[in-house]
DNA sequence: GTCTATAAACAGATAGAC
DNA sequence: GTCTATCTGTTTATAGAC
């Protein structure tokens, strides 16, 4: 099975991209299917015959981010499932955050999910359940295997679940209101130093919280 | 000046009540006048006489949450511009955690606000210039101080301005992601017994974060 | 100040030519 | 598969009655 670069699935893939941007950028409601037609070189026509309807387009576009940030986070915490000692869980989830928080604050296509999920997760609804059970639920699920781990705790508590979307929160808030920390921080944008920065800001704050959460500690 | 309770004013103020429900609930562009008029139990024409037009509607609102949200964090802010012990300072963080906290968390009104707040800042334009300057930048300089002060670090660093980032934009999270933290938490709801939870969440990871940048320790 | 009628532009969906 | 023309409903803004 080949995938032709041009024809049905590039006209396809190209209605993603671009809904995708369109939406996180200005939402769902806020954006025509001409304009989308427009920007991803194709006509109004072919929304319909590919995806049904603008609705299908929405729910392609979630797939598409589950799809894409589950293959991202997976190298961060695809070993969260064996048993391991709290040091190395401690290390896995230092590694996690220097590639995957790096990615997050820098990347192009993260600013685009990040948005494009944020404004889901704002209007409740069937996306945003595919979203969860295809991507928020699992990588959450695993990160507090790796805190609960690095803490003493067990994964599953109440704790737990709350400081890893703490943790999660902060990375998505970095991203989201990246106009608003631009501004106070007097950067005129995230460029690899201002990324390695806040690499090192998260790792400061995952150490702090681990620290403040160890069993022993409380 | 004697505000009348029914009248201009009343209209004036249920116009921007369910303005700010509404646009926060699905965004500026995915709600019409003519439901705005008729949530606010007024004509569609009143838009246009009291706000100039649809525009004008969402600037009133920025307004209103601007007064609103500077008047509740007052409290907490206030003492933030005169010299403390840093042990004072850490206090009036953790007592602002716990009233400001708990009213992002629990109260309807912060729901709201959060919301049309962070859909402002994913789409930068004039709106998010009035809430940068007469609530985001102020907020966020005075808590820098505070936390400047706690750690003993200068408080215009740029560590403590993104350490003072990650601890609003935890909170902001927990407000605006409330329906997954809901589904992963197996909440039915925010209630008192929630809110006092994430409060102390919100605690403990103001004392990791203080902990991990305090200057001694780094 | 409040309310209604209407205008001009826009939306998403679809039938059908190619 | 692609593209266009068109249908039906909705949008904001506004003119003018009360």
């Amino acid at each position: 099975m080949i995938k032709p670069v041009t024809g049905a699935d590039a006209t396809r893939q190209a209605l993603i991209d671009a809904a995708l941007q369109l939406f996180g950028e200005r939402g769902y409601d806020a954006v025509s299917t001409r304009e989308l037609a427009e920007r991803a070189s194709a006509n109004i026509g072919s929304i319909a015959y590919h995806f049904g309807g603008k609705p299908g387009l929405r729910l392609a576009c979630a797939e598409h981010v589950a799809t894409r940030l589950q293959a991202q986070a997976a190298p961060a915490i695809d070993f969260a499932s064996v048993p391991i000692s709290p040091a190395a869980a401690v290390a896995l989830m230092e590694a996690g955050m220097e590639r995957f928080g790096r990615f997050v604050v820098s990347s192009r296509e993260a600013s685009i999910y990040a948005a494009f999920i944020i404004r889901e997760v704002m209007q409740p609804g069937e996306i945003v359940d595919h979203l969860y059970e295809r991507l928020i639920g699992t990588v959450h699920q695993r990160l507090c295997h790796l805190f609960g781990t690095a803490t003493g705790r067990g994964a599953e508590t109440q704790e737990v679940r709350a400081a890893v979307f703490s943790l999660l929160g902060q990375m998505l808030y970095f991203r989201i209101a990246q106009p608003i920390v631009l501004r106070r921080m007097d950067w005129p944008e995230v460029g690899p130093a201002q990324a390695d920065f806040l690499v090192s800001i998260f790792k400061t704050n995952l150490k702090g919280l681990i620290a403040a959460y160890r069993k022993d500690d409380v």
